[in-house]
RNA sequence: GCGGUCAUGGCGGAACGGCAGACGCGCUAGCCUCAGGAGCUAGUGGGGGCAACCCUGUGGAGGUUCAAAUCCUCUUGACCGCACCA
């Protein structure tokens, strides 16, 4: 007998227990059944769930679950991205081991996840601060720096002076720390780099192949990689004896060139302050720039400033004197860290010219007009126009005149095309504790030695400080840096530094196919079964961060032959944000809603239903208490109407003749069939899980009205109706759905290892349909007529209604549109 | 500046080019109840009408179409990404 009650506390802890127990969710890897890869991204241990993870992981289970009843191998798992400053920060401020800060929070936000009934597989779960785990991730170092794809190398690296640590471009938004917010600034030091811009091309590429992928994230990641096609050549400074090579994605203006801008940072600059009558002044300017900010000195809007060199060049196609200025506004790092300057062609050059009083050249200007230096009063940057006071290429279309400079200079051996991206190689050293130890050794005699893979993993060193300041703290325990030369034997010091926690979440995916071998990351049976992942879900955050670096990472293994794959992914899906009162859920909005208060207080089913149902999974979802409520009674109306026909489900009528129903009957097996359907490709085709929800109810509704006017109750048709009903409910509310499976349905077997329901197409034709009588696309009339008519009777039918015939009147039918099923539109005229 | 997304009742949101507002929240009225912050029933875009009904309506202006929230052009606003990348 039912409880007469939805106690949802109660039903929740046991069948959470029973799971457990039975290992409900476990998965193998030798089963007969297609697999199906079902990924939610791993969080952060940061302490407790919130309402953003409550949303990832319900759409991953949900679709896991779904998968499974549809007859899938799914692996389905979870982990920690365990690394990371955080608990390095607690144990600054709070003495507490970062281990142990970090294990104390997984085992609560575990706790936090099972309570939300999810069905992972905890047997293959993943800490990526685990020696097991990091261990291999050191190893896919060693394999990245065998392959010439881990380099050290002296550069200007972002530093940010809070985190006390350097941090990849990527990291860095708007010019701040993505972490702590604060300003990064510049500093030149020597750090490990992975070499993504060697698969720059590849990645660009590659984003074609990912037809699962929202648009959004792509059009991210292709600016980000920001590929760009031009043209490399030099101009000659005999004064300085040496070449001045510059990168132009506007060949066409080449004969407007008036001058050169170089960065302080410029190797040229070194040369050029040599006996230098105003080195003083020079010097001071480039220190000036140096020291600016990097968000100031990058800012399209900060102020163009430079200095004449004292030094000129040559053009190289008129041979004119072409001065060289020193400026702030150029990026060392991209192309040649050197750019040709067109006033004319430019605004940025313009204003420059104007400022400094540097001559302007007009070499393009539009077709139907003449520009003059008099009447002009910025540069010409319009995408269309004709070439002037450029020899023989003078008259041409500037389009063309750009393939024909290019071909004229590379003819001549003057240049040559190049092809230049904005993604920059990928900082991976850290100056922090609470990460993956680079496995590197420094040895007097034999320099850079990588740790052999016998002596991996490079543990992490408990006797640190991790006040050290600008070095890692890891350089402050004498028994980690000091150790012996792995190649001679001698007396040789540690890489202090860790890496960048991305290179943790860059593989881990990987790792669940395999999480426990202790022999490779992974073997190849296992992840070649596995790989890629089916579907991917997560937040839109990680568009470039982490989605642009696992991809990398897979096409580095599979030129390693490690995978068989080209992307990790195939299908991804971004989740919205959870928001309250129009903002992001925060500590210092007050706007927090936590998850376990929810569970609480209406237990997991209700927080899972009404963060699927609130919004479309990838908008944003405003969370509302009194939204909530609304799902809490759903399922309690769920609960009552299946107590109200215990009687006539206890006697599990399987089966019924279809062929003989009322009408009530009828019309509770269509809502039913069609339900099914559409629920079914709500979720399988397009991810409506909130409509998918709300036929739910409408099914329900349909339940509550046939006990309302049903005369006599149809025990198979209840049956069927409501079995269905909690088979397309479980993978929303699986505990809810479990408890009355169990007591009602099928006390022997999970709702979650049943077969999804399949519609009777049968159930859902009808003999008589109801359609639309428009006159001009007016709605006049509305009638029910069988649907074997054909578009020919339809309109004659709809021309014989009284209503449609006063609404035409003496006015002259001019053509009828008929659309079987839906409406009839009459054209009239007159 | 470049690239992208979005705009529908009081609110969250539905709607293969085919009856706009499904479903839910909120609100109103009624029933049930000692009571209700429980449950049930009905109503609920705006304007008009005693009424059957009529007019109007998907940010704005055009267009395509028998038919437009949906397609096209322009425009306004909001949000997001990149941004001195030569």
């Amino acid at each position: 007998m039912l409880n007469e009650k939805y106690a949802p506390h109660e039903i929740e802890k046991r069948w959470q227990k029973i799971w457990e127990e039975k290992k409900t969710f476990k998965v193998n890897n030798d089963d007969p059944r297609p697999k199906s890869y079902v990924l939610e991204m791993f969080p952060y241990p940061s302490g407790n769930l919130h309402m953003g993870h409550v949303r990832n992981y319900s759409i991953g289970d949900v679709v896991a679950r779904f998968r499974t009843m549809n007859g899938f191998n799914v692996l389905h798992p979870m982990g920690w991205d365990s690394f990371g400053m955080p608990a390095e920060n607690a144990a600054i401020q709070h003495n507490i081991p970062p281990a142990k800060w970090t294990m104390d929070n997984i085992a609560n936000m575990r706790r936090q996840q099972k309570e939300l009934g999810l069905s992972y597989d905890w047997d293959r779960e993943v800490t990526t601060c685990k020696e097991d785990y990091y261990k291999w991730t050191q190893w896919f170092f060693e394999l990245f720096y065998k392959r010439g794809l881990a380099v050290k190398k002296e550069s200007a690296v972002n530093w940010c002076d809070t985190c006390n640590t350097v941090l990849a471009n990527e990291q860095v938004i708007d010019g701040k720390c993505w972490r702590c917010h604060h300003e990064v600034v510049k500093k030149d030091l020597s750090q490990w780099f992975f070499k993504i811009t060697d698969y720059a091309d590849e990645l660009l590429k590659d984003l074609s192949l990912l037809k699962g992928w929202p648009e959004r994230v792509k059009t991210m990641q292709k600016n980000w990689i920001g590929r760009s096609e031009g043209l490399e050549f030099s101009f000659d400074c005999p004064a300085l004896g040496t070449k001045l090579p510059v990168y132009t994605t506007r060949a066409d203006t080449i004969y407007g060139v008036t001058f050169v801008v170089i960065p302080p940072e410029h190797p040229l600059v070194e040369k050029i302050l040599k006996d230098n009558p105003n080195k003083e002044k020079l010097e001071e300017f480039c220190n000036k720039v140096r020291n600016t900010s990097d968000i100031e000195r990058t800012s399209s809007e900060s102020e163009k400033l430079g200095m004449y060199s004292g030094y000129d060049c040559v053009h190289p196609l008129t041979g004119h004197k072409v001065q060289i200025w020193i400026t702030n506004y150029v990026l060392f790092d991209y192309g040649t860290g050197a750019v040709m300057g067109v006033p004319t062609g430019d605004q940025r050059d313009w204003m420059f010219a104007d400022k400094y009083g540097i001559d302007k050249i007009i070499t393009l200007q539009p077709k139907d007009k003449t520009l003059s230096l008099d009447t002009m009063t910025c540069a010409y940057e319009e995408k269309d126009g004709v070439l002037v006071n450029s020899a023989q290429f003078t008259g041409m279309e500037m389009h063309k005149a750009m393939g024909a400079i290019t071909d004229y200079m590379e003819e001549k051996g003057l240049g040559k095309r190049k092809v230049n991206y904005r993604l920059r190689d990928w900082l991976i050293s850290r100056q922090r504790y609470w990460g993956a130890p680079i496995p590197i050794v420094y040895c007097p005699k034999c320099g850079e030695v990588l740790v052999p893979e016998k002596d991996l993993p490079v543990k992490l060193p408990t006797d640190v400080k991790f006040t050290a300041g600008a070095k890692s703290p890891l350089a402050t325990s004498e028994s980690f840096v000091h150790c012996t030369c792995p190649k001679c034997g001698g007396p040789a010091t540690r890489e202090t530094d860790t890496m960048d926690t991305f290179l943790c979440s860059s593989w881990y995916y990987l790792r669940y196919a395999d999480p426990h071998n202790d022999k490779a990351p992974f073997s190849p049976e296992a992840v070649n079964y596995w790989l890629p992942v089916d579907q991917y879900i997560g937040g839109i955050e990680h568009a470039i961060l982490h989605l642009l670096y696992s991809r990398f990472f897979i096409k580095v293994l599979r030129d390693a032959g490690l995978v068989k794959i080209d992307e990790p992914f195939t299908n991804l899906l971004t989740q919205g944000m959870v928001i309250k009162d129009g903002a992001k859920m925060s500590k210092s909005l007050g706007n927090v809603v936590s998850p376990e208060e929810i569970i609480t207080k209406y237990g997991a089913d209700t927080a899972r239903l009404f963060i699927m149902f609130a919004a479309p999974v990838e908008r944003e979802l405003e969370w509302s208490d009194q939204g909530v409520e609304g799902s809490f009674r759903f399922l309690n109306r769920v609960w009552r109407i299946v107590a109200h026909f215990e009687t006539e489900l206890d006697q599990h009528v399987t089966s019924y003749d279809t062929s003989n129903l009322n009408e009530e009957d009828k019309k509770l097996r269509l809502v039913l069939h069609s339900s099914i359907k559409k629920i079914t490709e709500d979720i399988e085709q397009r991810f409506n899980f909130n409509t998918a929800i709300s036929t739910m109810m409408e099914l329900v509704n349909a339940l509550y009205n046939y006990k309302d006017t049903a005369k006599t109750v149809n025990a198979g048709l209840i049956y069927e109706t409501i079995s269905n009903l909690l088979l397309v409910m479980a993978p929303f509310v699986p505990h809810i759905t479990e408890e009355l499976w169990n007591k009602v349905i099928d006390a022997k077997h999970s709702v979650h290892k049943e077969p999804w329901p399949k519609y009777d197409p049968e159930a859902i034709k009808v003999d008589e349909v109801e359609i639309l009588v428009q006159v001009n696309g007016k709605p006049k009339d509305r009638m029910m007529v069988s649907t074997s008519l054909s578009k020919d009777e339809l309109g004659k039918v709809a021309l014989d209604s009284p209503t449609v015939k006063t609404a035409i009147g003496d006015k002259k039918v001019v053509k009828v549109i008929a659309v079987p099923g839906r409406l009839v539109n009459i054209v009239v005229k007159g």
